[in-house]
DNA sequence: ATCCATGCAAAGACTTTGCAACAAA
DNA sequence: TTTGTTGCAAAGTCTTTGCATGGAT
């Protein structure tokens, strides 16, 4: 199925501005903040306004297909919708994905009738790059 | 160790109102934002000022003394320092400690020369009152 | 044709900063 | 006494909103 048509499932219209930010999110993988993706769009798609970017992504974030980093400083945005964490280092602010096996025994401690919807894993620590 | 000490430790002066914000943080377990530990400061605290509890926060956040949820909207605090997850309600957004148990193998998942400092983990759902 | 989305500017929410007075060590 | 902290006000950053124009279906 279509990104296009994903929209139009969740009664949303397939403008070339959500297309192409979804584009962009889809093959940056730094996790890009509004403002990073508003930069990149501007080269391509000169009339963008940031607001727009702000729109789209708040409006993909509530339906659900793409989720929200919120890390205390300008929010990240991320299209896996997979169940993974992310790696980030407090030195570089660099945010990488980390695929979870299939471990994930904290579901098992789920219980007294909480439904989890899903789960946002953040690593605190010091990248490799950063160690040396 | 008491608190003044751990302060005292890290080179910050344990004042009065440090002390009544870890106090209140320590007695509320609801993981207050700062704008909730200044409504129930004042009643107790009148003078303290709300710049004053951003900059305790902050201070108490950076040297580790306690750990700063960042869910999207205003962040909450945590004096908390244990390993555990949070389970955040999306229809009353309320925050509820989920006490990990022993298994974490997201861990093991860990490689590649990255040093693990803390992590956060937040499960979003629905909680038991909400699905009523 | 209808209804939703865009783009601009303005406003809003949350948080930080500068500085003089003050308190901890 | 020295150095860090408080409290106030002002400023800053990120994000949302209102509204007229424009575009998707």
């Amino acid at each position: 199925m279509s990104f296009s048509d994903m929209l139009r499932n969740k009664n949303l219209k397939a403008t070339p501005q959500r297309l192409a930010i979804y584009k962009l999110l889809y093959e940056m993988n730094t996790h890009p903040s509004a403002d990073d993706i508003y930069s990149h769009m501007k080269s391509v798609y000169p009339t963008i306004s940031l607001a727009t970017v702000y729109k789209t992504l708040r409006t993909l974030t509530n339906v659900g297909l793409i989720r929200e980093l919120n890390l205390g400083e300008e929010n990240r945005y991320d299209c896996n919708l997979s169940l993974h964490g992310h790696l980030i280092c407090t030195k570089c602010n660099s945010i990488i994905d980390l695929h979870i096996q299939n471990s994930l025994d904290i579901l098992n401690d789920l219980k007294d009738g909480f439904e989890l919807d899903y789960i946002k894993l953040f690593l605190y620590g010091t990248c490799q790059d950063c160690n040396k």
